[in-house]
DNA sequence: ATATAATATTAACACTGTAAAGTTAGATTA
DNA sequence: TAATCTAACTTTACAGTGTTAATATTATAT
């Protein structure tokens, strides 16, 4: 008797679908443009069906916000095997970051910029992806701290620091593609040597 | 017969009342929440009375930003008479800039974030404030370099590095405020005296 | 075959930005 | 003074929005 497995199997099948129908339509054409009616009209389902998986529009943008975070979580870790120079690591985890940001704007504005608008005070709670990400960064810094190549010794604000630095950079090149900006491979490794250099001992 | 000038007074304050209340409403219940009814009703008029004054939405939003980089530009200039030692006055610069965008939280998301995601390729464009913006910053970072304070010789690249972070902290101290941040005051200090060190010969 | 539960749809509401047409008041001209 | 013109504003209307409640459909269990 697995009919019940199978429906709720369908049932998840149905969720992803929408899910990834969103976030097709998200990325591409931005929150604000996308109507529940057209995700519906992708996947083929009336309107309301959207409304029996997921409670709301903001909802179903923080689902696909919490797969973004996942990703780039997914994308951090790999770095981590490499444990030889701590802050080569960091520099490349830096790099990671900015590029995993220019390489889905939308999700990374989505997720760090749009959501927070909608949801006050979430994604970084206790036990969140979001948290998970910034303990990541907590971990390499306090690698950093521990074998003394950072000046100072509090590993929240320099993680902080740094999460400013590349944070600031990512937004700035989605934000303004036409301003003139130095070559942009340049600008991010600087912003990221400019920051790790001012960490230092 | 002054008649004439009297109603191009009229208009210019219609004009400036609508942009009035349009910034109080996008400040407190956030760009994508108010409509125009709800300006209209503020000041009075139809709905479509603000189309005689503004293009469309997007456009008031424009000009609301116009008048934000307006302030912030003036914020800053205030602090150049002070001529003693350059690179405390960049340091002061970081501090008002990250200050403004605190005292101002929805202004700096309308100018900087939401903008231009409804205007493609703008607001510093040459000529325009936001221009200005940015030749401040690199008037204050050429005196640096002048005077042989920091290592990069390129103020373009010095100038869009520490536009990155502060841009950054300014951003996440915004959007996350929940977040177990560093005092304030210290995380904003630490970024800005990091990044100068950093850029430091 | 029938009752029950799960799932999907239809219809509706109160909004949205904005275009087009209609109205009104004041200035200009005859 | 009376007629006309014009600028400013309003009314009406349209197509689209997120979302709820009621309804219909389908698949399962009895």
């Amino acid at each position: 008797m697995g009919t019940k497995e199978r429906r709720a199997r369908e049932k998840e099948q149905l969720q992803r679908q929408i899910l990834v129908a969103a976030r097709e339509l998200f990325v591409n054409e931005g929150y604000e443009n996308v109507s529940m009616r057209k995700i519906a009209n992708k996947i083929e389902y009336s309107p309301t069906t959207i409304y029996l998986y997921f409670r709301d529009k903001a909802d179903l943008l923080n689902s696909v916000c919490q797969e973004t975070l996942l990703n780039l979580l997914n994308t951090l870790e790999h770095l981590k095997r490499d444990k030889s120079d701590p802050l080569e690591t960091l520099r490349k985890s830096g790099r990671a970051y900015v590029e995993f940001g220019l390489k889905y704007p939308q999700d990374y504005k989505l997720t760090f910029v749009i959501r927070p608008q909608f949801q006050k005070g979430l994604g970084l709670e206790e036990g969140s992806v979001g948290e998970k990400v910034f303990n990541y960064l907590r971990e390499m810094v306090s690698e950093c701290i521990q074998q003394k190549r950072f000046r100072q010794a509090d590993v929240e604000t320099t993680g902080q620091v740094l999460w400013s630095a590349v944070h600031g950079v990512t937004l700035l090149l989605i934000d303004f593609p036409d301003f003139p900006w130095t070559e942009k491979d340049e600008l991010i490794d600087t912003v990221i040597h400019t920051t790790i250099e001012g960490l230092k001992a």
